[in-house]
DNA sequence: TATTTTTGATTGACTGATCAATCAATAAAA
DNA sequence: TTTTATTGATTGATCAGTCAATCAAAAATA
């Protein structure tokens, strides 16, 4: 079994059975066994290759943010107006996978551990700057400064509220309702700007 | 020491003492020993009134929403016209004591324990609802049913998204800011509908 | 009133379980 | 033979939860 060039292999299968596993228990409190497990090595293993469950689960926040960062550029290259690469950016958020229950308790849970972890905290800026600031590049060419700015304070807001809301499983919106939801806020918080009518 | 009719102030202090350990840690990863030292008692003096660690968190989260609710009906009370009352709503969740770093750790960590604890996420369900059926009920009288509706998620899930950002802060926004910001969706989502200009 | 009994409040010491982290050992490439 | 991959076994720490014992107020009794 043992062949050169594992470290990758299992780096990735750690990453992401941690984030399995995250998402199942909602929690960040999963043991390294159980990680270890899902992916099918010894725990030994993912200390010998993370160090630490810290350093696990700061590389799984890494990769989830990647994601999201590689999906919103891909998104916003089809787009060419502003109006519509506002919406594309709101699509990103709310597509499917981003949207799946693991996904999201996965969030949840690194959003407390935000609280205690620094480094945890720095990421889940770096997401919230981005999210304001690719919405704010586009706005800005639709309306006043000061408008743009709080158009976007307010989308931003919008946008991570429905993702909580959806967490509780009850009080369901769905994904269509939250695409509209938002599009419509940023609609009618444009129109007293907009040339015509 | 030991006199009669301790159990009532035991338990507040159990619970004041957990709310304010959550609070600091932002997490529910807090010990026993910890909650009972702030409050002045033994470990096993915690265990002897709630039974369990679990049975004192809920009852922490469940002084949490009683404390909002007891808060949102003094404000209402004090509100006669529906849009006055939309406002009332929206400055009880943004009031300092809401706003308080602790007091938003303790509820993103009771959201993150939703997703392992069924009971936890009942009474998260419970909050959700009862801020969409307050809006709700004003709102109805101000627009059409349908609109009434999607203007309540719409704000509902704004106020929970700038409670969230809170939470990481950088990118912070000000109380008078949330509340203006809430204030300005609900404005001009309500425009269309409005009798006269 | 004085004395005894009962009961609520409280804790220190302990247990069992869980888990992160370590390490020495093994096995298979290179 | 050296290096890389891998694990089983173990350690040390942390905690929730238990329990028997203590102490003092209250209630009952004399």
């Amino acid at each position: 079994m043992p062949k050169v060039g594992m470290e990758p292999v299992r780096r990735k299968a750690l990453v992401d059975a941690a984030l399995s596993v995250i998402g199942d228990r909602g929690s960040l409190t999963v043991t390294m066994s159980e990680i270890a497990r899902r992916a099918g090595v010894s725990p030994a293993l993912a200390h010998h290759y993370f160090g630490s469950k810290d350093r696990l689960l700061i590389e799984t926040i890494r990769f989830l943010l990647r994601q999201l960062r590689d999906d919103s550029v891909k998104a916003l290259k089809r787009a060419d107006t502003p109006r519509t690469r506002l919406s594309a950016i709101i699509r990103v958020n709310f597509q499917a996978d981003q949207f799946a229950p693991e996904t999201i308790a996965a969030w949840l849970a690194f959003y407390a551990e935000a609280q205690r972890s620094e480094e945890t905290r720095r990421f889940l800026v770096i997401y919230a700057r981005r999210l304001r600031s690719n919405l704010l590049a586009d706005l800005r060419r639709l309306c006043p400064a000061d408008a743009a700015e709080r158009i976007a304070e307010g989308a931003a807001a919008m946008i991570d509220g429905l993702y909580i809301r959806q967490s509780l499983r009850s009080v369901p919106v769905s994904i269509e309702a939250s695409i509209s939801l938002t599009e419509d806020y940023i609609s009618s918080a444009l129109a007293p700007h907009s040339k015509e009518d």
